[in-house]
DNA sequence: AAGCTTTTATGACATAAATCATACTTCTCT
DNA sequence: AGAGAAGTATGATTTATGTCATAAAAGCTT
């Protein structure tokens, strides 16, 4: 089994500086576990006793509102860490993260991880630059509130068929069970308005809802119908 | 000269972990600058070639949308790093960062901020956790969107004196210069909107605005009247 | 002090999108 | 297979807030 954790290793980022044996000592520390579409790795509010590492699946960070409201702050594919910056500092998970479908996650003790890094600071360095990435693309969420609604969601749909091509290799299918909620909670809009704009758009072509997973034919013509200048 | 830049280096949190003589060393490879209102201390799109942090004034960290409106993601105030985690990538500057009033900032060079942080692995956790810290400020940014404009605005002012108490000590005035705009940008609303609750806050005497900084007499109240339950 | 520019102030109007209400359809589980 | 839950669909109505327009006040600069 730990074989098997080390050869997932090898495909995520941050570990990527590490030698063969390095990989194998970690691996034998970390613990997998299997949860289920709608099941919490960790919830809000909760100590931080672990750095996850997601190998197969997909998971949502979920910051809830007091009015009882969500905001999907990330969505999490395959070979991405998360909880490392709250382990780093020994707080309380800020988010729930539950998972979109039967995913596979690896766990690192708090402990481990830290002394870990003190080991290897070329590994700090890489999370660094990945929560760079994470404040930037905050930051560009917020900057789109400019934006329609339609708008918003092209984006969101555009980007993350990028993400998923580019970790699961070329396809026009978004293979992430979301619902309209889902999209709702993330573009900052509601379920109705999501159905809506996505219904118009499927009678349009621009996407096909017929299959359970959103498919988009041909990515430049959403992007022009929504105003959005091509990009290479 | 160095001597005051190190002596100012002990009330940053980053450097915390350092002894007298390992500040002196970093000291002597930094410069410092003077910035006017307005002025950039670098630009959007720019490579990212220094670290900063502000040694008195404050500064904006503004994103702008195509259409020519901008968000402004982070205010920062005395003590406080900027470009850190975009310089440990490599990449280029993905905000400009403006300062807001006339403003010390210390230079660190890229090379000598990536070595030092290498031979200091404490110091990169320190920075992990700031920026895990701007991560969850970026989130509460987002689930705020479900609230009114009159509510997001209360809770900036009311973080923001909190954070300049922390940093300048008791006070009841916001000691930063920021023009409606500025209040707009931030909480993503218009200046028309914005200028409309002040002005009704300050008939209803919530706040004062006579004076070129905002103050607000009662916190307390504030917090009521917009809805927030009072919290410790 | 006069003449800029920037910031604050108010009113009138338009509208995107939330809300409320009520179905239909598709899963999921016993 | 059938019941219940979860998700999708669509219409009618409301409203907060953006947009446009115009002007007064405050800050700078020469």
């Amino acid at each position: 089994m730990d074989k098997k954790i080390s050869s997932y290793m090898k495909n995520i980022s941050i570990f990527s500086q590490l030698n063969q044996s390095e990989m194998v000592v970690l691996s034998e520390k970390c613990t997998i576990c299997h949860l289920k579409r709608g099941e919490h790795a960790f919830s809000a509010g909760y100590q931080a006793t672990h750095v996850y590492i997601i190998l197969s699946g997909s998971a949502k960070l979920v910051r809830s509102h007091p009015d009882g409201k969500e905001r999907i702050v990330h969505l999490l594919m395959r070979g991405e860490m998360f909880g490392a910056a709250v382990v780093m500092q020994g707080g309380f998970y800020p988010v729930n993260a539950i998972a979109l479908e039967q995913s596979t996650v690896m766990k690192i003790e708090a402990k481990t991880f830290q002394d870990f890094f003190l080991l290897h600071p070329k590994v700090g360095q890489i999370l660094i630059a990945q929560l760079g990435e994470r404040i930037r693309q905050a930051h560009s969420d917020r900057v789109m509130s400019f934006d329609s609604t339609e708008k918003r969601i092209a984006i969101f749909l555009l980007d993350l068929l990028e993400r998923i091509q580019n970790t699961y290799g070329s396809t026009s299918r978004i293979t992430i069970p979301l619902t309209r909620q889902d999209i709702a909670d993330r573009v900052g809009s509601t379920v109705e308005t999501v159905i809506r704009i996505l219904s118009t758009w499927s009678k349009q072509k621009l996407i096909d809802t017929q299959d359970k997973y959103i498919e988009i034919p041909n990515m430049s013509t959403l992007r022009q119908v929504v105003g959005l200048t091509l990009n290479p």
